[in-house]
Parts: C-alpha cells; structure tokens; sequence
RNA sequence: CGGGGUGUAGCGUAGCCCGGUAUCGCGCCUGGUUUGGGACCAGGAGGUCGUCAGUUCGAAUCUGGCCACCCCGACCA
C-alpha cells in the first residue's frame, strides 16, 4: 500500500506529520523551517480565507496591505512589543551581493551594501501599522480605523512543525483604531466571537472562549482573548487570539485624536489573527487512520464520482450519467470531482480520497446504470447506501449538512469527555498524565503558581474561560483562595 | 543554544563496525491480463552514497571540518 499512515494511536505527531504530506497538504521546505503548501492544502486554506474575509466585510472591516519590512527603529517603538519578539526575528542588514573575488560563480554580501537602518522582517504588524495610522488620524471623525491584512510573517523558531509553527506562515492581522476604550474592547469581544463562530460552524470544531493570563498574553496588550481547541490528542490548540492594545501603540507611535469635547487624546487599539496554523487545527481535530475528514463547508471537493467499468463503452455511458450528477450538483453549488482516470482501479481512488478527506463518494457501475441507483459512501462514518439516481440532488445536500453536524458533535462530545475538573494538585497530574485534555482547576491568579505547575507538569493555563461561573474555592497549587476555575492544559 | 540521532534513486531503506563503484520494497516507464475496497505477471529506466577536505592503489564505509533535517530539552504573545 502506497500511502500507509501510522495509527493516531501510535504517535500523535508522527501520524499528525505523515498525514499532512500524504494528503497532499504540504511538506517540509529545503528552506529552513520553512513550508511549501502544497495545491489541495492551498485551496483547503483559500476556503477558510474566504468565509473569515466575508465574515470580516460583514462587520465593517476592510482589507489593505502594510510594508513587509518595519525599520528597527520602529519596531522597538512599543517596547513589551519588541522584547516579547526580540529573540525570533529575521532582520535585514545589506542591501545587495556581489560575486566572490576569491570564489568565482558565488556570491558573497557586499560589506559596501550595509543598510543605515537594519530592517526587520515583520513578525506581525502593529508597529508598522501603527506608525502609519498616525498619519491618517487627526479627529473623531477619522474613527475607527477597521483594518484586516492578508499577509504573510516570519518567526524564527528554534523547532517547526508543519502548520502549527513555521519560520514563515500565512494569517490574517486585524488592526483597529478607536475612539474610546468601550469601543475597542467590544471590537476584541466581537472579533473573539467571529473566530469562535468561524471555528465551529465552518471548521465544525469546538472552541473555549477565554482571556489569557498575565504571563501569555500578546506583549503589548492589555488583555488578550483566545479561543482553544482540543486536539484528538486531548492536547490543547490555541486557534485565534483577540487583543485589547488599550492605548499601548497609541503612545509608541504617538497617534492622537482631537474628540468632540475639542480635547486631544489618544486612540485605543484592537489586533486580532487567525494563520494557517488553522489547517493543523482542522487535520488534528477530525482526522482519522484512514485519512483526513474534511468538514463540508471547508472541502475543496465535497463530492467525487467514481465511475466502475471494464470496457471503454462501460466508461462512455458511466460519464454520461455522471456528468448529469455533477451538473445538478455543481447548480447548488457544489464542488464536484468526476474522477474518470483508467490508470487506477476504484478501490485505489476509494482510497485516495479518503485519504483526502472527501465528505461524499459516489460510486457508480454497470449494476447502478441497470437499476437506476448510485452507492453513496459518506467519509465521517464510512457508511455506504444505495439511492436512487432520481434522489441524488436531494439527498446528497442533505448528506454534507448531516456530515457537517455530525463532526462537530463528535468533536463536541469527545471534548466533554475530555474536560475534567479537579480539586487536587495530584488529581491534576494524575489526569494530565492518565487521561490527558484539559482541566478544570482553581488558581489563585498569580504568575508564580502558573511558572510553578508549568514547571511540575508542561501544563498551561490556556485561558480563563468567559462563561466560567463564580465559584469559590481554594488554588490546587497554593492553596489560597479562588473565586472562579481556569483551564489547563498541555498544549502544542 | 545544550543532549541524542540521521543524511544512500521520487519515497522508505540495507550495506558502514571489518574499505574493492550499492541491497530490497513502494513508486515510475513498456507490454499483456485486470477493474464493485489500495490488481497481477514479465521486462526496463533511474544513484556525483549531504558537502568539502584528508588517509589509501582504491572510500557509502576510516578521519576532520561544514551543511541540512529529525527527536528530547530550552524557546514559542
């Protein structure tokens, strides 16, 4: 069998690794800690950006494009900013090459070409944006500034992991300007709210809103919003993040307003991101030993039509009925693949497009043409059945609906499972250890315990939930008092 | 950046200790038979053994430098 993955069971990571290559994701650059997206990845990624650009336009943000490259001088403006970045930035330093004296047919940087300013190479945007945002804003009248960039941004990490962390990855950086701070702060809720609602109903991945504690939020930020996600694994996923900048940039960059009062003030910010690392989200979260599982709203192709022939006549007539499916379909819009090749047997493409996560398969022969059916073949449950032809555009957009829902609920419940409150350090570790996922826990809210437990156990505090009740109670770690319990978890 | 490991055909590997121009599987190409769950048979193509230097009559194999990747740490808003 040519492309054999190892069980999710074995090892996570290398399942994880060998799944995103064989379905034809992506793969390792020879560029260090780079990654190549490959075209099914790509246009799996292309789905995603154009249900959050909708979901963006629809609250009244627009796109633009900001420099790749922010002078030093300016991205050490804000300094939490650039300290917490500081140690995992690429930075440009001469401006050209020049053949090698002592090497001929190589090139060596010409010493003469040494920049006045060394450029960084953004790791995210703010300083950049903001240092133009003071330009554009005088008045009142000038706010808010809604602002989204597709873009790419570079982290020079020590350890890469396909989608999850790469030197360079692809994102989206919402960047908002406000009058006041209750504006701004709603605009974080609200963007919160748009990742949460992008994450289950086109990702169909459940998500834990929460505010990050002191020690993980975004430097530069007042606060900073998440939303986690569990991974088959029961490790945790950070998927979006939602920042509270309060008036942080505003002074870096100095970039006031005059109100309606006539008194100068400055401007509250908003950033906000979701990147590519979505994509190991969504394999982690569905996948199985067969392959991926693609939630319909996000599949390049929702339904493949393998044709079952012997001669060339069999195949002739198997097209023509199959092009009338894919007609039919592809008027409500759906992706439909015809998959006629005859250098591979069926049971080979069965395979295949499991592999890719393909929500729907059809398979139809000599048998289905004489009886006027088509094997139908859902890939969340492998279930098969036998329609009749005449039923197929009805049933089958019911089919992808029922899909949809059904890996979310799974997901859903696998995740409900996997949240374990508890009231005793070793409780805590015996579940992280035994059970793993996350866990339900008081904490006293002070950074030493937080370093304590990450310390003892690689567990994090992934956020404090939103909707967490007020609950009195004492810290698993300290033993002082809490009013309310937080998640932890091992994450990736 | 510390500790360990690896680098041999498109992919996965054997060979390395003990030096003599490279093994096997998958994939690929050709021909034939096949086609309702990853087909089979026969033939064939494809390799500066990561790189640079050294030792040697001779290096995938021994020695040294460099590079890259993987795993474990550290780091990772």
């Amino acid at each position: 069998m040519a492309k054999e993955i190892p069980s999710r069971n074995d090892d996570y990571s290398q399942w994880y690794n060998e799944l995103v290559k064989k379905a034809d994701l992506a793969e390792h650059s020879d560029v260090r800690g780079c990654m190549v997206i490959k075209p099914y990845g790509y246009s799996i990624w292309e789905k995603m950006q154009q249900a959050l650009d909708k979901m963006f336009k629809e609250t009244g943000h627009s796109n633009a494009y900001f420099p790749l490259f922010v002078p030093k001088s300016l991205f050490e403006a804000e300094e939490k900013n650039a300290e917490g970045f500081a140690k995992e930035c690429a930075i440009v330093t001469h401006y050209r090459l020049k053949t090698d004296p002592t090497n001929k047919g190589k090139l060596i940087v010409d010493p003469d070409a040494k920049l006045e300013e060394e450029l960084v190479v953004r790791p995210t945007s703010e300083a950049i944006i903001w240092s133009t945002y003071k330009k554009w804003i005088q008045s009142y009248r000038d706010l808010p500034i809604l602002i989204n960039q597709w873009a790419n941004v570079v982290r020079w990490e020590m350890r890469t992991r396909l989608f999850l962390r790469t030197a360079e990855f692809l994102w989206q950086e919402g960047h908002t300007a406000h009058a006041t701070s209750d504006e701004a702060v709603q605009e974080t809720l609200q963007m919160l709210d748009v990742y949460a609602e992008f994450a289950e109903s086109f990702m169909a991945m459940p998500v834990i809103k929460g505010r990050k504690s002191e020690g993980e939020k975004f430097p530069g930020a007042l606060d900073t919003y998440c939303i986690e996600a569990m991974m088959q694994d029961g490790k945790a996923l950070q998927a979006g993040t939602s920042h509270f900048l309060g008036q942080n940039f505003a002074k870096a960059f100095d970039v006031k307003f005059t109100g309606k009062d006539g008194k100068l003030d400055h401007v509250w910010g908003t950033s906000w991101g979701v990147s590519t690392r979505l994509m190991g989200a969504l394999v982690m979260a569905h996948s199985d030993d067969e392959g991926l599982v693609l939630p319909p709203k996000l599949a390049p192709i929702h339904v493949v039509i393998v044709p079952i022939f012997r001669s060339e006549e069999d195949l002739a007539k198997l097209s023509e009925k199959a092009n009338e499916i894919s007609a039919s379909l592809r008027k409500q819009g759906l992706s439909v693949k015809f998959d006629n090749r005859d250098t591979y047997k069926p049971g080979y493409k069965f395979a295949e497009w499991e592999l890719k996560g393909v929500p729907v398969r059809i398979a139809i022969g000599p048998r289905d043409l004489e009886n006027g059916t088509v094997e139908v073949a859902r890939r969340d449950t492998k279930e098969k059945q036998v329609i009749n032809l005449d039923d197929v555009v009805t049933e089958i957009p019911k089919l992808l609906d029922a899909i949809q829902e059904n890996i979310y609920q799974r997901a859903l419940t696998f995740r409900t499972n996997m949240i374990t409150p508890v009231d005793s350090f070793d409780e805590f570790k015996k579940v992280l250890d035994e059970k793993s996922g996350f866990v339900l826990a008081h904490w006293d809210g002070s950074q030493e315990t937080e370093t304590a437990v990450k310390e003892e156990t690689k567990a994090t505090i992934r956020c404090i939930p939103l909707d967490a009740k007020e609950e009195a109670g004492i810290c698993v770690y300290s033993g002082k008092a809490s009013t309310r319990r937080v998640l932890f978890a091992r994450a990736y």
